[in-house]
DNA sequence: ACCGCACATGAGTAGTAACGCATATGACTG
DNA sequence: CAGTCATATGCGTTACTACTCATGTGCGGT
């Protein structure tokens, strides 16, 4: 058949990851968790989110299993379930980042 | 201030980007373009999707520059604007297999 | 110039997701 | 065990996005 094609396989999974990403306040929650695990109000503070936000987002990601959750005393610390996610985060802003660069020069191109 | 939170810049670009490749459709059409170019009718084919809809997200692909057309007689061919985007693709799956794999080990040790 | 093919676009609709508000839960303190 | 602090959840609203249908546009052949 077609040559080429990737193999996209079921792209259910990659996409849903994706979704997860792809909100910039949970994006946000997940960077200022960083490499380490930090209480809820942390996340409010470094984020200015309200905390009903911060909550209803950080549920989603404990659900897809990106960040975990315990308790310690009255607090409930997350972080992250894979310290590699924020390298992956890292490598994809690198491409964007050449891959704009590169859309500089293309729109002089562009003429015609 | 808080040791290890993650540089996290402006998340909107990353953001911007993951929510494109969030659309189970569009990654479809995105490995359906693999490293070749190929025409509109190519893809409609491959992915199954109605032509309206495969030119929808391509617009779209193309404003945020992952793919380029170009006309080629009667036809309009697209392709990826860089091949890298597929290798990254391929990671990200790699990654979230080795994450779901161990994902299946946690949900027994999740016995209270 | 007309017609047909490949593709693009506009309008309208339906489904979904984020957010705020109010309230519930769970843990520690007196 | 009443009260308070930290966090979670249900509900309602609003905004966005994918999709379809109908139609427009550009290219090639006759």
């Amino acid at each position: 058949m077609s040559s080429n094609a990737y193999d996209c396989g079921s792209v259910k999974p990659l996409s849903e990851l994706f979704k997860l990403l792809a909100e910039p306040n949970r994006l946000k929650i997940l960077c200022s968790l960083g490499l380490e695990c930090r209480p809820v109000s942390d996340v409010v503070e470094a984020t200015g989110l309200s905390q009903t936000n911060v909550s209803f987002h950080l549920r989603l990601l404990r659900e897809a299993h990106l960040v975990r959750a315990e308790r310690r005393g009255p607090f409930v610390y997350y972080c992250l379930y894979d310290p590699n996610l924020l390298a992956i985060l890292d490598q994809m802003r690198k491409w964007l980042e050449a891959h704009e660069a590169t859309m500089g020069e293309e729109s002089i191109r562009r003429a015609k």
